[in-house]
DNA sequence: GTCCACATTCGAATCGATTCGACCCCGCGA
DNA sequence: TCGCGGGGTCGAATCGATTCGAATGTGGAC
């Protein structure tokens, strides 16, 4: 009872116009004469009235201008990965068209995890999910019930929903052939997660790889490289490439002359490891990336590597978003790395290359 | 009319009861009898029922499960501050809690830019203010009179707005003195932005501060050297570090024996613009740094710099704003930095500091 | 003087669910 | 046998605004 916020109907009341009027006044989505305006603003002001509620808004008028983000990470690893950072950035920009906002959304982890805020539960005008996987299935459904628009980055979720894509595979095959006419035989993977949780480990053929990134880009390299090693990493970070590094070159496997990461820096990691090892970049072993981001304290080295679009990627994403939003289709998009030929990967050093394999 | 998606009433009469019961069954928030639940959600899955409406849910229940966070900058530029990112990451941790995603708000920029989702239109139910600046106080009345709960990160809101802060002023000043005690007393400093929008330029006394990070450092650091020239880069980025340590080693001020900057990154850019200026760090040059981040590639230095507990402070606000939307009051955090000596600083070279000052 | 067009304004329906107090029925203790 | 406590349901009010077709009024054209 105290203080009972002012609503729209009591500020056109006092304003002495209907609420349909009012409400005019504050969308400006039809002509209303200079006087009632100013009527109705100050009754307004006079009242405290702070503008319409934006849940009652939303409620009618089906629209909440926000644009969830599904990552299936811990959302604090999304703010780690420059990658991810440049393609919200690119996000942020594709929907600023739609001035919406942006909500950051958590792939249901535990399902009974207390409440987390989920896709279903948000008040979301469209969802761009990001690499997802199995879990957001559920979801996923609902939402597309509901006749929420949709589009996955680096992922796939089913027909009928726009996918921005990249073609991991032929990018990083491309990388491989690149070894490979430099001679090299012996070369092993530095690969990302295989799946959300992972630590850290060499990978066995009867893993299942259920990241699609991963999958694709080890495919990739495999298609070249069809018996390389390969040790997964837990995230996409220089320490884990690192750590990735370390056991590439601790002997127990031959020591390759060529590492394929999957990512820059997971590369940036390696090519640590490998100096630690007392080996030369490139001269021992080559290193290629993925990504093509700037690694801060790389140099002198720049990477071999695949530059992806990252913030293109995004761009794309939150174009497609505002398109259905207008009614419009949006088809899916596929881009496409450029392969940069850096100063980590060099010739295979002969008596190791021409002589064991 | 084609097919207008179901409604939970709906639902209710496909199931034979009552509109409030099918919703109890949904909310879980009253004692359902197996049976009904049962029932209820039969005709939902037979009705493609997908639960209940978000938009709708919000508004009567007055709860959106949503918490704004505010940034003045560009929203890309939030992705690639370290210390931004680990504040994100605390406060993703801080609101888990509540069950609650992260809504994304830029400060409104250019005010009437088209319609960029604001403070004012997100159906948000407490905000996070980061370094808010003055253009956001409108905003920040209207959300105070919805009797939203807010809290504020760095910065001032104004009495009854709890405060997650650092001192910044006494722990710059600790950097300052550690200086001062090695001898050196020709000082620059090397700034963050003054304001939004800002492009790297030496500073002179007229020009108004508008950011408090920067203005608090800076007074701590004039709390020691009152007359060091500053140069304040255009953000906190390695590169303007180094556009910012080119012009302390120009020549266009004497040169100083000490370099005092106000981010981790700047002073990584500083190191950088030293060595090409052909001086040592730290025989011929000190670096002080202000965060206590890790920067990739800075081997073989270690900064000499303030620690200070980004995440946490993120999960400061994030308990906060828990706290006051659970009605129990939530007080003022005041976080301390930590001093950390690393190479970059040693005594001052003596034939500079002693003779010249 | 009459009629039309245009610019505004009004009314009433609607958006979809939640909430709160009333109510009903059943079992149990007195 | 009567009163009482509670689990479980139901009705009706409410949340606060937007929308859209209809109504009103005014000035200008004929």
């Amino acid at each position: 009872m105290s203080t009972r916020r002012a609503t729209i109907s009591d500020v056109a009341r006092e304003a002495g116009v209907s609420p349909s009027t009012a409400s005019v006044v504050f969308s400006g989505k039809a002509p209303v004469s200079e006087s009632t305006r100013v009527r109705v603003t100050q009754a307004a002001e006079a009242l405290g009235y702070t503008g319409p509620d934006p849940r009652a808004a939303s409620l009618r008028s089906g629209r909440s201008g926000i644009v969830g983000v599904v990552f299936e990470e811990h959302l604090g690893a999304v703010f780690l990965d420059p990658v991810q950072t440049l393609m919200m950035d690119g996000l942020a920009d594709g929907v600023a068209a739609l001035g919406a906002g942006l909500l950051l959304l958590r792939d249901a982890p535990h399902a009974d995890a207390h409440r987390a805020a989920t896709l279903t539960t948000a008040p979301v005008d469209a969802a761009v999910l990001i690499g997802c996987s199995g879990n957001l299935r559920e979801s996923l459904d609902v939402v597309k019930a509901r006749g929420i628009p949709v589009v996955v980055i680096e992922g796939d979720a089913g027909a009928g929903v726009p996918r921005i894509g990249l073609d991991n595979r032929e990018a990083q095959r491309q990388a491989a052939s690149h070894l490979r006419s430099l001679g090299h035989r012996r070369v092993a993977i530095a690969a990302l997660p295989v799946r959300s949780g992972w630590k850290g480990a060499w990978l066995d053929d009867a893993t299942e790889i259920r990241i699609d990134v991963t999958r694709d880009r080890l495919v990739g390299a495999r298609d070249v490289f069809s018996d390389a090693p390969v040790f997964a990493a837990a995230g996409s970070f220089i320490d884990e490439g690192l750590i990735a590094g370390r056991a590439i070159f601790s002997g127990a496997i031959p020591r390759p002359t060529a590492v394929i990461a999957q990512s820059d820096l997971l590369a940036a990691g390696v090519i640590r490891a490998a100096q630690e090892a007392g080996l030369r970049v490139p001269e021992d072993v080559s290193v290629t990336g993925f990504d093509g981001i700037v690694v801060d304290g790389l140099a002198p080295f720049e990477l071999t590597t695949l530059v992806q679009p990252a913030t293109e990627k995004g761009r794309a994403a939150g174009r497609a978003v505002t398109a259905m939003l207008e009614g419009d289709p949006a088809a899916s998009v596929n881009f496409t790395c450029e392969f940069r030929e850096g100063n980590t990967t060099a010739a295979a050093p002969d008596l190791l290359a021409a002589r064991v394999d």
